[in-house]
DNA sequence: CTATTTTGACCGACCATCGTTCAAGTATTA
DNA sequence: TAATACTTGAACGATGGTCGGTCAAAATAG
């Protein structure tokens, strides 16, 4: 036997090696020669972790959701008011700090658009039921304390659909300038419906 | 001067010569080549009228979705109550007289996510204001008529957003099997908070 | 009316680029 | 040394995009 690489730990790492070049230029402006050269790796290695450039796209997704999935849940944990939390929840489409996977996940919608891929559809299926999972139990936790109505749960699941839709208007027109107004509006709204008094 | 060709009604010759090899294969999976070919035209002269297959799927869009306004502008009139109507505005979603179009609309909400393009930005804007604007006389009769709280306005503006969503994850994951149902059922619980009785 | 020139439309051979392959090479361990 | 695991960049083939040239209709000149 000679080396053993660890297979997932290296596509980790020539993702997160061509990040910055994916943020900067979009993963349709950029050569595998300049994603070898970015990962400081031979572009015939590329193909040993990748089938084509979508799935780094697709790597790199993965491993900043995941990140951003820990950081959520440590941050939701921190609002007590359920209005609070669910808002919270929904930043990721507006807050600074989620900028650059907010790009990736951008061309990442762009790929899963535009090409079938099984493994992407399954991933995109798990982040969904997490979240619904999630939602649900803030959800729960607020009708329990009798803060709001049992009628919100389908609601509040359809700002699911809602922020995703209002993201991919805010970047295919000009007609939504402010999304953060947007989305809390949406959520204030619903909840003034649906609060109990 | 020599023959002058109608550059606008060529364009939209091209686009729909291609469309079923659009629909069949998507943009991305065929060559200009192919595209001329089905346009009946030689390679040189399909970047006569267009710069790159993208704007091709552009114009298949801009055509197919002018010829949608006018139907469902026809078909809008037809409804009499106002949430018969506002469901009928977004059944464009799931059926399946609209299937080509959503094929289509698809690859281009594609495509608008992965370039940016000052034409198309405009286009989608402008498709947003009209929507907005056709759903403003549809709630406003409503509210005249006394079926309708006034609140409603904002949060029927929010379906679009939801609609629009609701169908790329459609698209995007094994979540939602019933579109339909899902955009239908949305809309109902809306209305129901929102009649006066 | 005919000949000549001009012009716009059309085209496909050609070019450059890039994704992908693979035979040769390197490194590591037994 | 030999076997194994992995790496690599030259080479290949495909394709997007360009460009010089052809053609036919229209304009103009004679």
């Amino acid at each position: 036997m000679a080396i053993i690489v660890d297979k997932e730990q290296k596509k980790k790492d020539i993702a997160l090696g061509t990040k910055a070049l994916i943020l900067k230029d979009g993963i349709n402006n950029i050569t595998i020669s300049q994603i070898a050269k970015a990962a400081g790796i031979g572009k015939g290695t590329v193909y040993e972790y990748f089938k084509n450039k979508d799935e780094i796209v697709f790597e790199l997704v993965e491993i900043l959701m995941q990140e951003h999935n820990k950081q959520k849940e440590a941050e939701l944990s921190k609002f007590t008011s359920t209005r609070e939390k669910v808002k919270s929840f929904f930043s990721f489409f507006y807050i600074d700090a989620d900028k650059e996977l907010r790009e990736i996940y951008k061309q990442f919608t762009a790929i899963a658009l535009s090409s079938t891929n099984e493994d992407m559809l399954n991933f995109q299926t798990e982040c969904y039921f997490l979240y619904e999972k999630w939602m649900e139990a803030i959800i729960q936790e607020g009708i329990q304390n009798k803060e709001l109505k049992p009628e919100i749960k389908e609601l509040i699941m359809g700002i699911f659909a809602f922020a995703q839709g209002a993201f991919i208007m805010s970047v295919t027109t000009n007609a939504i300038t402010d999304l953060q107004q947007k989305i809390d509006n949406q959520i204030d709204m619903l909840f003034d419906l649906m609060e109990e008094r």
